[in-house]
DNA sequence: ATTAAATTGTGTCATTCTAACACTAAAAAC
DNA sequence: GTTTTTAGTGTTAGAATGACACAATTTAAT
């Protein structure tokens, strides 16, 4: 069977972008590539689709079989298509992207795999189209973080106002108002209160919440105006 | 050269979806498929990526000999990869976008190339996965146009506010209050009154305004919080 | 035990933004 | 010149926003 009879076939790669964020900082999940062209140099967890495999299956086989992470929640991003952008052969790729809490997920199997978390601003030069791909879902982490809670997956699953607080001063690097932060976001009726307060404070004990995860769902088209009106300039 | 071997080789297609206004609906560029499989059904405009081609150039190309339409500018949405989406054989279809405004374009060229313009509610069925990647076009151009002022590229250079607001009206599918709709827009600084009025009416003549194209770029990712509140649950 | 230091939690107030609403002005048709 | 249709603008009450200050809780140090 062979419809097309003229048309090129070209490889089709799949590379995953993976931010995680460890109470003070975003990372980036990045792996030395032990494969050449390249091999020894930083990349993103990058593989081949298979000859019968959906685009985000091979995305989450991929990132087990080079990172030991398993069930992810990978988004499709965007599709890097350049005629030269892989120097061994024409390739295509295809971006995913996920958010994860880095602490509830198996830093040992990540280790094993020469897989490693590191903060934005100490980020290798990566190869072939990797830091732009990397750039573009900097801007789409800050751009929807601002519309949509989706922050929370990056915290764990009981979390404290401080804490996603700072997670959202990490992303956009800038101080946010304390008061306003918290009203805005109580304002959502997003939070659930647990009940509990957090243990691992040295000083006052922050109230412990969990994501209302139906209205969430419900909720996640709404435009959630979510950043000071300071930030929507940038 | 040949560095990666076991990996399957697949057809990358690109298919277009182009949004017009005419000043009343929002339609949707189609066309009848010309060769098998699924010939003479309706399809989005496709075909394969060139050995040597960005994804980019190929979607311009395309477009142009399918429809006529030159200096298009489209935009990437996403790829299609279930690994039976076209039963001809296996292909990825990275899927393009476009807004354009009907009158600007050659609508004779179309015609010609048994391209149609096709109202949203009227579009027929279409082929594979061609009916999904449209729900979700109209689903970013409702989600997009709230936040940013792409709505100009559907209409005329210069055009009314009257104009702008039943675009908005069709994309959106609701009323819009005249008085707060003028306001909110004259407040984003972005438009330029012509000194001109638009001829074409019978009744009060509306002020032509042009858009700020400086301006417009500049504040492009500002998140224009352009729709009234109410939508924003929607 | 008291105090100091750090962090959480909440209240106020002036300003701005929003949505709802009603009238006047212009142009063409008759 | 009267009617019809559409464009253009002003007001006002209520909600949301941002700037700000103080009280409460916890641990560590003395």
């Amino acid at each position: 069977m062979n419809n097309y009879p003229q048309a090129t076939r070209i490889l089709v790669a799949i590379d995953c972008i993976i931010f995680g964020f460890d109470g003070k900082d975003i990372k980036l999940l990045l792996i030395k590539r032990n494969f050449e062209p390249e091999k020894g140099k930083w990349s993103l967890m990058g593989g081949f689709v298979n000859a019968d495999e959906d685009l985000h299956d091979g995305a989450v086989r991929i990132l087990y079989n080079l990172t030991g992470l398993k069930d992810i929640y990978v988004e499709q991003l965007e599709t890097y298509g350049k005629a030269d952008r892989d120097p061994g052969e024409r390739t295509v790729s295809v971006v995913f992207f996920a958010l994860i809490n880095i602490d509830d997920h198996d830093s040992e199997a990540v280790k094993s795999h020469n897989a490693s978390w590191i903060t934005l601003d100490a980020r290798p030069q990566l190869i072939f189209d990797h830091e732009q791909m990397v750039a573009r879902a900097i801007e789409h982490l800050k751009y929807n973080a601002a519309l949509h809670p989706i922050g929370f997956e990056l915290l764990p699953e009981r979390f404290t106002i401080p804490q996603l607080q700072k997670l959202y001063e990490a992303i956009y690097n800038i101080p946010i108002d304390r008061r306003n932060f918290s009203r805005k976001l109580l304002s959502t009726g997003l939070l659930i209160d647990t009940g509990y307060k957090n243990n691992n404070s040295t000083t006052k004990k922050a109230t412990l919440y969990k994501l209302d995860a139906e209205k969430y769902k419900a909720k996640f088209h709404s435009f959630w105006n979510f950043m000071p009106d300071s930030m929507k300039s940038n």
